[in-house]
RNA sequence: GCCCCCAUCGUCUAGAGGCCCAGGAUGCCAGGUUCUCAGCCUGGAGACAGGGGUUCAAAUCCCCUUGGGGGUACCA
């Protein structure tokens, strides 16, 4: 058959590429046609059943999350934490925590906290642990006895006069059958011997990790690639132990917007500084989960169930991705709009106590009145207290760029004076009845709409861009909408006899 | 230096040799809706890093180069 094929393409190909290349494209389509789709339709065939059953993992599936606590939740450790949960809740398996606090230097109580809350806050809940590999000092230290007693490694004191265990590096290639990259091939040779204990008794990262997995018996390792390097000393160490393996899955690492690795420069890095920030949890969750993976469709919005669904290794990319605030904003945008007005006037009830606004006299009827008003205007629950501030506030912070385009102009006392007694006989100050007010007001002066709307909001709201202006009076209140257009006008009688208009 | 990983619009991604002069999303630009902004609707620009192979056919497979990232600790 291929032979066919290419006794045909040498015909067409060299005695007549020269008299017409024309005949040699109607040839590739001739051929393309006759032997192009039997291939296409046998492999649509064969591929199809090759992806159904690949997503169930047969016998009980046990991942962890191991961090260490040497510092708050970080963006990329969430994103790995999620791969973990997302996982074991795809095949119903386990989920553990395991703190890896061995560096007894930098690791802290508050920092545990830390990740414990950022966990639960993005709702990220796990079945067994948290385990602390700093009260399992006896079992590494067994292991590795045993390990020097096989003699697979050995006591080594440095310039220092510190002893510690050291394993000895001794198989010649290590090959790593990696979910999501394939086979990775290393040489030993170039791996030095490396320390297991340390002369403080505390384990080293690769030996704790290779003991616990081993012990807590993981399934799959389920880590960020930068630890490829160190999973042939794993390995090895698996070897020596007589231990059996467990699979791997290295996930693409999240770097920083410009490209980088993703560190503190890049601003927000930590779990804790999105949820301050008013973000929704659902949100960064599922913006965290389309980074490196995605469910093979146009799908962007998924809940935690969808997610569960859909998940699987195969689907994971090897690409390492950055994070995009800007995209991050849109998609939290998308669930706050998605959101119950109740759901969200009890987060922003939170928030808004948090924040330096006073809250004292809100209640929570207005509050979700103010929610309703700007549900689809902010991205975050900081962005809405930014926004709304002047609701809160006897003493409203101006805007000079609008107040200079908007209020010190001439005629704009006169027009805040025709307003303020336009309106101030109106007993329902609803939306309904301003508007029909302030229309005819326009009107009758044959006036654009335009040209009172914006000195009105600049007044009120210190601001040129706001919710819908009647709506934002009605909110206000009477008496409050009318007090700043009179200080308005007052403030603008005061300038104009300064300047001397 | 040595070892390893990676490479599709600015960004997140679809792509499993012919469905691709590459699809979606975001961001950007333009128009529409409108009291401003946002939102929403419509349209537009925008990518297979480069070079060699393999093949009738390459974004897809192989090699090299370049670029980015990681490791090389008694950190994890």
């Amino acid at each position: 058959m291929a032979d066919f094929f290419a006794f045909f393409g040498k015909i067409f190909n060299g005695e007549i590429r020269n008299k017409l290349v024309i005949c040699k494209l109607v040839a590739n389509f001739l051929i393309c046609v006759i032997c192009g789709f039997p291939f296409v339709i046998c492999e649509c065939l064969v591929l199809d059943s090759m992806y159904k059953n690949d997503d169930v993992i047969s016998g009980g599936v046990r991942v962890r999350f191991a961090p260490s606590p040497t510092g708050y939740l970080h963006i990329g450790g969430a994103r790995t934490a999620l791969f973990n949960w997302l996982f074991a809740r795809h095949n119903n398996g386990i989920f553990l925590l395991r703190i890896e606090d061995t560096d007894q230097q930098r690791s802290t109580k508050e920092a545990t906290q830390a990740i414990l809350e950022s966990m639960k806050w993005l709702g990220l809940d796990w079945d067994e642990g948290p385990y602390f590999q700093s009260q399992r000092l006896p079992i590494y230290k067994r292991y590795a006895e045993q390990l020097v007693a096989q003699g697979n490694a050995y006591y080594d004191t440095d310039a220092e006069g510190r002893t510690a265990i050291r394993f000895k590096m001794q198989d010649n290639v290590i090959v790593l059958n990696d979910l999501v990259h394939g086979a990775i091939t290393f040489d030993a040779a170039v791996i030095e011997d490396f320390v297991i204990l340390k002369a403080d008794g505390f384990p080293s990262y690769n030996f704790a990790c290779v003991v616990d997995d081993a012990d807590m018996k993981i399934t799959h390792v389920i880590r960020g690639d930068d630890h490829i390097s160190n999973t042939p000393k794993q390995i090895a160490l698996y070897n020596a132990m007589g231990l059996r393996l467990p699979e791997y899955a290295h996930i693409p690492m999240i770097l920083g917007e410009d490209g980088s690795r993703l560190s503190k420069r890049h601003g927000a890095t930590s779990v804790t500084e999105y949820r301050d920030k008013g973000y929704l949890p659902q949100a960064l969750v599922n913006f965290l989960a389309l980074l490196g993976w995605s469910p093979g469709n146009d799908q962007e919005i998924l809940s935690m169930k969808e997610m569960i669904e859909k998940f699987s290794l195969k689907r994971v990319n090897k690409t390492s991705a950055q994070f995009d605030n800007t995209k991050l904003d849109w998609m939290s945008g998308q669930y706050i709009k998605n959101t119950s007005i109740e759901e969200l006037t009890a987060a922003a009830r939170l928030f808004f106590e948090k924040s330096d606004i006073d809250t004292t006299r809100i209640s929570i009827d207005w509050l979700s009145r103010l929610i309703e008003l700007y549900h689809e205007r902010f991205k975050n629950l900081q962005e809405l207290v930014d926004q709304t501030r002047f609701f809160f506030t006897d003493s409203v912070e101006y805007d000079p760029a609008a107040t200079d385009k908007f209020l010190k102009r001439e005629g704009i006392p006169e027009i805040l004076k025709e307003v303020y007694s336009a309106i101030s006989p109106l007993n329902s100050f609803d939306r309904q009845g301003l508007e029909g007010c302030l229309r005819d007001l326009t009107a009758k002066a044959g006036i654009g709409f335009s040209k009172i709307a914006q000195p009105i909001r600049v007044a009120i709201t210190g601001r040129s861009a706001s919710a819908g202006i009647f709506e934002t009076m009605e909110l206000l209140g009477k008496e409050t909408t009318l007090k700043r257009l009179e200080n308005t006008i007052k403030n603008l009688d005061g300038i104009t006899n300064v300047v001397g208009l």
